[in-house]
DNA sequence: GCCAACGTTGGC
DNA sequence: GCCAACGTTGGC
């Protein structure tokens, strides 16, 4: 299957960019997702090797600030059954999991950050979810042009 | 920190 | 099954 495109939304001051560069490996689990859309992207429809735009909100700067990549497709949040953790769900079912996971890796950390305010005017983003009004899903779908404008952009191409 | 947009919950 | 209330997200 050919390479998809996602990006993955993080507020820096719990989990940055740089976080998961001093990560094992440079990998870390996804955990937290609780939103049922990107649940079901997470389960079903990201595949190992799919590219990943690495995304601050909620900071000043919001920013595209790098790269990863898939490296373990969807599996069960282990979190949703840990009743200490902040993301445990009572409600589901070992048998039957609510919510997923991935595994990623940092590829590149971009040297200029891409910001969402610079991407408003790019050419090439019109249609990116990301841009629209109430976007506001964590786990979102990137075209391939999508993905080239904006590491293009980054001068990563 | 504010608040609009949106998703979820729960009473009926 | 509807929908008001509530909680969360995330740009500003």
């Amino acid at each position: 299957m050919a390479t998809q495109y996602w990006l993955m939304k993080t507020e820096p001051n719990v989990f940055s960019i740089d976080d998961l560069n001093k990560s094992p490996k440079k990998t870390t689990c996804w955990e937290g997702v609780r939103n049922y859309q990107a649940r079901n992207l997470l389960r079903d429809k990201i595949k190992k090797g799919d590219k990943v735009l690495f995304y601050h909100s909620r900071v000043d700067p919001m920013a595209v600030v790098g790269t990863a990549h898939v490296v373990k497709e969807g599996y069960p949040d282990y979190h949703q059954f840990d009743a200490k953790s902040k993301y445990y769900d009572a409600k589901s079912d070992p048998e039957n999991p609510r919510w997923f996971m991935v595994d990623i890796k940092l590829d590149k950390k971009f040297k200029t950050p891409i910001t969402l305010k610079a991407m408003r005017d790019m050419k090439g983003l019109e249609e990116m979810m990301l841009l629209k009004k109430g976007a506001r899903l964590s786990v979102q779908p990137v075209s391939a042009k999508e993905w080239k404008v904006v590491l293009k952009n980054a001068g990563e191409i």
